[in-house]
DNA sequence: GCCAACGTTGGC
DNA sequence: GCCAACGTTGGC
């Protein structure tokens, strides 16, 4: 099956780009997804080698920072376990566990952050789920709007 | 901080 | 299964 490509929505005060780059081997676990369609991309449809962008909300400047790649797919998120954790579910169970992560490598930050308002400007990315459907935390990304957004940076 | 959009919960 | 109430996301 043919690569895919994804935007991951992070908040950066929480887990965002430089916490990636400052990471061993700019390697991160991808956790906390407490919602059933962005967990069903991640659980069904995430691959191996399918690139991602790392987007941040919920923040000053909110837009695309970077890409990473997907190194390892979907296992049971340890956070929902975890009754420290702000990610706890109790209403899970390791027989059979409610939400799933992946990890990520970083490829590249961008040499500047591209602002959803640029993003939302752009004829040819009017169709992205990003601007369709503003709250999904993990969604997929065209071949044609991954090319698209890397032109921006030109 | 406001508020629109939308997901979740729970009574019936 | 319906739907009102409530909670969360996320841009501005």
């Amino acid at each position: 099956m043919a690569k895919q490509y994804w935007l991951f929505k992070a908040e950066p005060h929480i887990y965002g780009i430089d916490h990636l780059a400052a990471a061993p081997d700019k390697i991160g676990r991808w956790d906390g997804i407490r919602n059933y369609q962005a967990r069903n991309f991640l659980r069904d449809q995430v691959k191996l080698g399918d690139e991602v962008f790392i987007y941040h909300s919920s923040c000053k400047n909110v837009g695309i920072v970077g890409t990473a790649k997907i190194i390892k797919t979907a296992y049971p998120d340890p956070t929902q376990f975890d009754p420290e954790s702000d990610y706890y579910d109790p209403k899970s169970n390791r027989e059979n566990p409610r939400w799933v992560s992946v990890d990520i490598q970083l490829t590249k930050i961008f040499t500047r952050l591209i602002p959803l308002a640029e993003l939302k400007s752009h004829p040819a990315l009017e169709n992205m789920v990003l601007i369709k459907q503003s709250r999904l935390s993990t969604q997929p990304v065209s071949a044609q709007e991954w090319s698209t957004i890397h032109s921006l940076l030109k």
